[in-house]
RNA sequence: GACCCGGUAGCUCAGUCGGUAGAGCAUGCGGCUUUUAACCGCCAGGUCGUGGGUUCGAUUCCCACCCGGGUCACCA
């Protein structure tokens, strides 16, 4: 697509000049709006003729005919016609409404009536041109058919969509609601939290040291204090950290960093909640999540629906909105799915031939852990459909997680599943700063050989955890896949509102 | 990283078994004072992703690259 003056783009630059030549100023600074496109038909009720109105919004539809032109304003409650006459509005503003274009910010003014048709309508009696539109919004056609809205000719390329999210939020009022519905979650989260007493902290995305979780990070450079320093991975170790100065309950929802590859639910910056609770064990916090996950369907349900656009996306599901959730313990759950009474009984050669069989790839190398992770997501985790609690994970599994009491070959840790995917993945945290240190070793060793994903000593998070950690539970939830959970949205990208891309 | 699919007008797409391309909508002009995918008529609009190769001739065939999508691998 070429960014020079084509015929399109020429033709807008034209009018422009046109109403400059009339006088008007294609570019306002205000309008003082005192209604809603969604008001109109309440306010016309039953009757023939209603009050005046003044509405501002966008022209996302245009019908001329003459001496008379029909238009529909959008605004972000919804869309009303307007309908224009040259005998109501006068020689001058109809001149001004001839040169008028989809994509338009207009401000207008008139009373609502109703059309022979039926439809709610603002007679304009005065027109003010608010922000012109110079570039063509890709706008399709819509038609009603049996109550659904259907579009032809839609802006349609996923990729141009996600790239100009303005031009997909301008034309998609279901993008818009979405997007909503997204906020509303995050806020509903906060609700929730904050009724529990948690206080919510801001915690360094610069870090000169990076932990909490495994992955590769970002790398930048501070000038002045001629060092390295990464995006943070998780926020984890920073929370804990406040716990030790006793804020009790924290909690942080921002932009975790990991810098690996882009796929349909991987982007390379996410929004990740963390939770702290001290004195919680993960039973606690498998109540916070249910509650939590249930607040959050809620929102988003309710959004959705006032924005017109129930479906059966899971936060509709009476499964998701009411719980509790089912809780499976991990082995006995794997062992069941195997058909066999003990997982762990298994031997090196069956565990292997039960992988290979599952399609898992490099089967010989994988350690007998490893094996059963495996075989654990292939038969246990890919066919959780509605939310279920996966609880008391193979210490092996789990470095991060407290001993289970009364079985210290699993930890206390769950993870929340539904659709196959992890929702929320929690632990009774480690407190034990000399355990802790032996971990952070073992990490260190990773690293200097070569694993790009370990972490180093923080020498700094140890001194807090001296001073003495109490218990506590944490949880960590993807806000990006939960919301895509809650809608049914297959693609990470969909619910960002501006996903890392290559430049154009 | 491997493999597969795609990139043609502002938007959505078709097409050329190799002879520089079409449709619908949008845009422009004309008509129309209750339309709603408005309608009727006319006109215009394209370095066919980029670079190279083969060829008299490439948007079409070949190679490389770029961008996007998908599958797999990797992955707290």
């Amino acid at each position: 697509m070429s960014d020079e003056l084509n015929y399109v783009l020429q033709a807008r630059r034209d009018k422009l000049a046109a109403l400059e030549a009339l006088g008007v100023a294609p570019f306002a600074y205000g309008f003082a709006r005192e209604h809603v496109a969604a008001q109109c038909a309440a306010l016309l009720g039953d009757a023939e003729e209603g009050p005046d109105v003044r509405l501002a919004g966008r022209v996302v539809a245009l019908r001329a005919h003459g001496k008379t032109t029909f238009a529909h304003l959008g605004d972000p409650s919804g869309r009303v016609q307007l309908y224009f006459k040259k005998d109501v509005v006068g020689e001058a503003a109809y001149a001004v409404c001839e040169l008028l274009d989809l994509g338009d910010v207009i401000g207008v003014h008139g009373p609502l009536f109703r059309t022979r048709t039926g439809e709610v309508t603002v007679r304009v009696e005065r027109l003010e041109l608010l922000a012109k539109s110079l570039r063509p919004l890709p706008f399709g056609k819509e038609e009603v058919v049996e109550g659904k809205v259907v579009r032809h000719s839609a802006f349609a390329d996923g990729e141009q969509r996600s790239r100009q999210r303005y031009a997909d939020l301008a034309v998609h009022p279901e993008v818009r609601a979405l997007f909503v519905a997204r906020s509303r979650m995050t806020g509903a989260v906060r609700a929730f939290l904050d009724g529990l007493d948690y206080l919510e902290v801001e915690t360094p995305v610069l870090q000169p040291l990076y932990g909490g979780a495994a992955a590769k990070p970002f790398v930048t450079y501070h000038n002045a204090l001629d060092m390295p320093l990464y995006l943070r991975i998780a926020d984890e170790l920073y929370l804990k950290r406040l716990v030790v100065g006793g804020f009790d309950r924290v909690y942080e929802i921002g932009h975790d960093f990991r810098n690996e590859g882009i796929d349909r639910t991987h982007n390379p910056e996410f929004t990740m909640l963390e939770f702290y609770e001290a004195y919680a064990d993960y039973t606690v916090m498998m109540d916070r999540v249910e509650a939590l996950l249930i607040a959050a369907a809620t929102a988003v349900r309710d959004a959705l629906t006032a924005a017109g656009l129930a479906t059966d996306a899971p936060a509709f599901d009476p499964a998701v909105l009411q719980g509790p959730f089912p809780r499976v313990e991990w082995l006995p759950a794997l062992s069941q799915a195997l058909h066999v009474p003990d997982v762990t009984q298994l031997g090196d050669a069956e565990l292997r031939k039960a992988a290979e069989h599952a399609g898992v790839h490099g089967v010989a190398t994988l350690s007998r852990p490893k094996l059963m992770d495996e075989l654990f997501q292939h038969h246990v985790e890919s066919r959780i459909d509605r939310p279920t609690f996966v609880v008391d994970y193979p210490k092996e599994l789990s470095p991060l997680a407290k001993p289970k009491r009364g079985n210290p070959a699993l930890t206390e840790r769950f993870e929340l599943f539904a659709k196959g995917k992890e929702l929320a993945n929690a632990f009774s945290e480690l407190n034990d700063p000399i355990d802790q240190r032996q971990r952070f070793e073992a990490q260190a060793r990773l690293k200097a050989a070569g694993d790009e994903e370990a972490t180093g000593v923080d020498e700094d998070y140890l001194r807090a955890m001296e001073y003495g950690m109490p218990p506590m539970g944490g949880v960590g939830v993807g806000m990006d896949r939960l919301f895509m959970y809650l809608t049914g949205t297959g693609h990470i990208r969909d619910v960002i509102l501006f996903p890392t891309m290559r430049p154009e």
